[in-house]
DNA sequence: GGAACTCGCCAC
DNA sequence: AAACGTGGCGAGTTCC
């Protein structure tokens, strides 16, 4: 790795930061041991539950005539030699190393009620074994200390490990009861998560400075996802409140097309992604009956019929024409400053961020686009993690930072000091980090999520 | 018996 | 021409 600490500004916000991270890893973070074991138990019985229905099918005979006694349903290399070798499916995907896939959405390709007890099973061990094990292992005290690191990625963002409090569900609703249940406040605390707003779109813009973009970001009523759902979508307009699925079909586009295009991701995937969805076809001509309901009473499959594009491959075309106005006229100063980052990094072998650190060494197009911005993005939540920290160590509050993830931070909140810290925090992430850094040409703010007292993370 | 690998899956 | 960025971790497997 060639990374370097290229100024000193950068070197005193890791110096700083890793005071702080340290002091949030010794503050810890509260854990309901009782729940923790509880339900491991209740989850060991639903996994034995799950294997006594699979040990019924027929699949299973399959694979214990193949494996008798070295048998294992948890091993996926002997799953994918029944389902593609003994059982003769033809593999609806495959892996990087050309093996035939056996995650989530290939096996739900496959049409066997085996399966689905297979993916169950995965789900329910990966809250246990994953996520309640690490909790029970790590704690001491019914206390966990995650780590915090500022050494181990490349972007100069974080990890955490030990356990990895960065990564505990919040999609999958079952998952994110079972595994955030776990975590507690303080006796008479309550949690508060406060996240900066879509801060990694808003530090993109610190670089490229496109004038498009900054009316997204900044005019009031402005919605990029909603635009490009339009577009997408072949919609007039997509009114939420009129049409509430057509939410759905604003989160289809934004993390369907718009995330992935700034990842640097292609129309291409864009289509299998959005096609999957809103649950139309990738193969064939599209049916009236295809595709999401909308509350308009139509479904999706017959409206974008209407509208012109009768199939998988017409939705390539049109999202071919999509990506090409995305970043041929509506955002052509984000795709300059990209080229121009490019071809400078290859001159020069390096780029430096915003926020003083140079990342080198060899790296493609995409990483080196991304590495600045998103490493820039969450040095914006270590600067007021580290300003919040200090404040509440000089002023000795009762509420303690337990916690950082990426783009947010974590609190363990004493309710009297609840509007004071509040307060603090808006001033120090909406106010005095814009006059710390100059480069920051946009706003930025935060949603501030409250918890219950003495409640678990969970809403 | 442990290191290094693959795969799958959770987060931003 | 190519084509999604960053991590951690459990389980299985392979290799020494």
């Amino acid at each position: 790795m060639e990374q370097t600490l290229l100024s000193q500004d950068a070197y005193r916000l890791f110096h700083n930061g890793s005071l702080e991270l340290a002091e949030a890893e010794m503050n810890g973070i509260y854990l309901d041991t009782n729940y923790c074991t509880k339900k491991t138990v209740a989850l060991s019985r639903k996994i034995t539950y799950l294997q006594k229905r699979l040990e019924q099918t027929e699949l299973i005979k399959v694979w214990r005539e193949t494996y008798g006694d070295k048998t294992n349903f948890n091993s996926d290399a002997q799953l994918a030699k029944i389902l593609y070798s003994k059982m003769g499916i033809t593999p609806p995907n495959y892996t990087p190393s050309k093996r035939g896939a056996v995650d989530e959405k290939t096996l739900m390709e496959i049409d066997n009620p085996a399966l689905d007890y297979i993916l169950r099973i995965r789900k329910t061990k990966k809250n246990k074994d994953t996520y309640l094990a690490s909790f029970i292992r790590e704690s001491v005290d019914g206390i966990i200390h995650p780590f915090f690191n500022l050494n181990t990625v490349r972007t100069f963002r974080s990890s955490s490990n030990n356990p990895n409090f960065q990564n505990i569900p919040k999609r999958n609703k079952e998952a994110k009861k079972i595994c955030r249940r776990a975590i507690i406040p303080r006796p008479g605390h309550q949690l508060m998560e406060v996240d900066f707003s879509a801060l990694e779109v808003n530090i993109s813009q610190c670089y490229h400075k496109d004038p498009t973009m900054y009316r997204d970001l900044t005019e009031p009523g402005a919605d990029m996802h909603r635009d490009m759902a339009q577009e997408i979508f072949i919609m007039d307009s997509i009114n939420n409140e009129k049409y509430p699925s057509h939410d759905t079909l604003r989160q289809a586009a934004k993390n369907g097309f718009v995330f992935p295009q700034f990842y640097g991701d292609y129309f291409g995937s864009n289509a299998f992604y959005l096609s999957d969805w809103v649950k139309l076809p990738t193969e064939g001509v599209w049916k009236d009956s295809d595709g999401i309901r909308l509350d308009t009473g139509e479904n999706i499959g017959s409206h974008m019929r209407r509208s012109g594009v009768r199939s998988f491959r017409g939705f390539l075309r049109h999202l071919e024409q999509i990506e090409k106005h995305f970043w041929g006229v509506r955002y052509s100063v984000y795709r300059d400053w990209r080229k121009r980052w490019y071809e400078e990094y290859q001159k020069k072998g390096y780029c430096d961020t915003l926020t003083g650190f140079r990342c080198g060494g060899v790296m493609k197009r995409n990483e080196v686009i991304n590495y600045p911005i998103q490493g820039s993005a969450f040095h914006c939540l270590l600067w007021c993690f580290i300003q919040l920290s200090r404040a509440a160590r000089k002023e000795g509050w009762r509420t303690k930072l337990i916690g950082q993830i990426h783009d947010s931070m974590i609190l363990d909140v004493c309710p009297d000091e609840r509007e004071y810290v509040i307060k603090k925090v808006r001033q120090i992430t909406e106010k005095d980090l814009r006059e710390s850094w100059e480069w920051i040409v946009v706003p930025l703010s935060v949603d501030v999520d409250l918890y219950e007292i003495n409640g678990p993370w969970l809403s």
